[in-house]
DNA sequence: AACATAAAAGACACAAAATGTCTACCCACA
DNA sequence: TGTGGGTAGACATTTTGTGTCTTTTATGTT
């Protein structure tokens, strides 16, 4: 399913204009995305939460020459399912 | 930042009327949900996928009792976040 | 506007699964 | 038309997830 599609759908059940379903589509990903970048968890209650975690170092290695690799610590952004998310998925 | 919140800055943002925009999210959130569990992955592209993966039973413990506990194989709902955002929180 | 309800985070130990690295090609979304 | 993202492949180490209870906090309802 894409971004398109998804508009669609929701264009659909909520009768909101499709134009104006994608500009909040849109301007909800960019507002999630700023919020982890400022390390502000984003908590969207019965779906999930996306926090900002830390990735300790590690070795990796490089596929192409066969050399191990680290990887330097880095942050990225986790999607932590709700509780009953993961119930209905069960 | 709660949905709550998030709401008022997407109408803020986009002028889309603040009941629109939470009927929108709500119905972003169903239908992520709706597809993941139908086993289909959702692209937004920029920001990053939603797909369900299964997880292989492990071993666990019941800390309480202090024993050991097979966690049998389940499913989950993973979000991939895109390359690009991965970059603008490195 | 305030209250009641329900949902989620945190914390504990530990074994095994999952991750993430690079490169390049190809397809499909925007 | 341009570019973002999936895929594959090897391997060491980090991360995960379990149950239960408490406390905090959002949600929506009277």
């Amino acid at each position: 399913m894409t971004k398109a599609e998804i508009v669609a759908k929701i264009a659909e059940k909520t009768g909101v204009e499709k134009g104006a379903a994608q500009a909040v589509v849109e301007s909800f990903m960019d507002i999630v995305k700023t919020s982890i970048k400022a390390d502000e968890p984003v908590y969207l209650r019965g779906f999930g939460s996306f926090i900002k975690k830390t990735r300790k170092a590690k070795k990796g290695r490089n596929i192409k020459a066969g050399e191990s690799i680290i990887i330097p610590e880095h942050s990225i952004p986790a999607f932590k399912p709700a509780k009953t998310f993961l119930g209905e998925l069960k």
